[in-house]
Order: C-alpha cells, then sequence, then structure tokens
DNA sequence: TTGACACTACGAAGGTCATCGTATATTGGT
DNA sequence: ACCAATATACGATGACCTTCGTAGTGTCAA
C-alpha cells in the first residue's frame, strides 16, 4: 500500500543518511543501505531497517514488497529535497536571506575555482533575467 | 552557575526562533522574547521561560540574574552560529558540496541585483585569493 | 498592610526519535 | 527433512522536545 502522502516532512538526520544512500546507489535493500552506513554508524542492522519502515510510514520512501527482501526507493528527488532543506534554513537561521546564507557558505568552505566559476555563471544568468 | 560548556549543540527549531529574537533585539527579558514571538509561537508564557532556562543549561544563552527580572543573551554570535548550521546541513544533505548548496539556494530564492553584485564581488576576492 | 500581579522554578504529560531484543517466517545447503 | 542464516515485524526503552499547570516568591500601589 502506498501511501501517496503529498506532505513530505523534513527528514530527522538519521533519515537523511539513509536518503543519501538511496540517491546514491539506487534502489536497495535494507542490508545494502545498512552496510553503506556502517562506518558513519556503528548500530545494529534492525536499527536500519526499523527506520526504514518507519520512513515508508512517513513517505519519505517507498519499497517493493514483491519479494521476500524488500527493496527501498527514496520518494523524493534529491534536489528537491535539498531544496526543501534549504528553504527550511534560510526562514528558521537567515530570516530568509539567501545572500547570507550564500556568503557563509562561500567564505567558511573551499570551492574549487572551476565551482566559482559556475557560480557565477549562474549569477550572470539571473541578473540577466531580471534585468 | 555559569556553565562554560565549549560545545554549543545544534538548537532545535523553538530553540533558533529564540535566538532570533535575541540576536535582533539584544539582551532581552523573558517576556519581551515572548512577545516578539506571539505572532509566530501562540504558546503560553511558562513555555517561553522553560525553553530559555533549557537554554542556558545547553549554553545557548547566558543571564543576568543580579535582579529579580533575568537577562537572557544569546552566548554565541549569529554569524558564528548560521556558519554552524551551513556547514551540519552541507554535511547531511549536501556531502560537501558547497557549489550544490549555494546554487540551490540562489535558483529558487529570488536576490536583488543589489545582493547578487555583492555575492559577486565576494568571488572576486575568493578567486584572486586562490591564484 | 495587603492584595493583585509578575517572575522563577519545576514536575509532569504527551509526543517524537534512535536503539535494540525478540518473535516469526523464509530460504538454501547438506 | 532439518538447521543455520537472514528477512520482516514490532514492542519496549531511554533520551529529548514542547507544552503547560502550579507552587513559591518578590513588588508595588492603594
Amino acid at each position: 500500500m502506498k501511501m501517496n502522502n503529498p506532505e513530505i516532512p523534513r527528514p530527522t538526520d538519521a533519515e537523511l543518511a539513509i536518503l543519501q544512500v538511496l540517491w546514491s546507489c539506487g534502489p536497495s535493500t535494507v542490508r545494502n543501505v545498512h552496510e553503506a552506513l556502517s562506518d558513519q554508524r556503528k548500530t545494529g542492522y534492525t536499527t536500519s531497517l526499523k527506520l526504514m519502515q518507519i520512513m515508508t510510514g512517513k513517505g519519505l520512501v517507498t519499497r517493493d514488497e514483491s519479494r521476500r527482501t524488500h527493496i527501498y526507493q527514496a520518494n523524493i528527488e534529491q534536489d528537491c529535497m535539498q531544496q526543501k532543506l534549504v528553504s527550511s534554513l534560510l526562514e528558521r537561521a537567515f530570516s530568509g536571506s539567501a545572500k547570507t546564507l550564500v556568503m557563509q557558505a562561500l567564505s567558511s568552505h573551499k570551492a574549487s575555482t572551476q565551482e566559482l566559476a559556475e557560480i557565477r555563471t549562474l549569477l550572470d544568468s539571473l541578473e540577466r533575467s531580471s534585468e
């Protein structure tokens, strides 16, 4: 039974870690996810299982139950969730000022010259479209 | 008794809302904070009080108890906390890619031409310093 | 002085989160 | 056919979060 819940909630930290694996590896079993996280999280297998069951209930992931070993899949695109999370942080901690957030991110975390150039290109197109 | 805990934890949403008031208004009483939040939060006065007491224990705020009505103050600069929060989000949801975060933030939230120019200036200085 | 009011302290309730142990079922090899 | 390995389901626990009510105490004006 797929919950077609239009309201996908903000994931917790543990849930987000699982989503990262699903985004990066594609549809995966609980064991796959659990092993992918084994470096960061030293928790038991059933913990990962339980989390993924809960995430299914929340609509964060879907699963294929047609075989004994279920296959889980993220139910929201990575881009879309990143969007949600940035928007949320922007609202909660930056009073909506994208400029401040961007400047905080850039000034404290190194980006390569290549990446800076890509950002500059985006700035160009944003400025052009607002003229 | 001031907890000089060097480890300031990530604030919860309710706590962050309170910090926002303290950053914006400076040292404030519980009542000041509570009233400043009355639009967003329709909770009772003692809820704000309790939260701020807990935040004191966590080291998120300090308070002057020399008078009957305590005066609370953020125990971390706004910039510094924003830094922490961006870093945390970067790590948890963007695999450390500042570029991706910045582009997500810029492409979905309008920034004024003025702001875009400021970001461009920052880009300039970053590129210059890496040459 | 005393009563109304404002402030702090604190326990408790109700919810969520992360974790684990255990029960139960399925599968594959010998 | 049976055992070991592996799956899922799920209850329970402890931590934390948010909320509130209530108790105790100080303050000020009439």
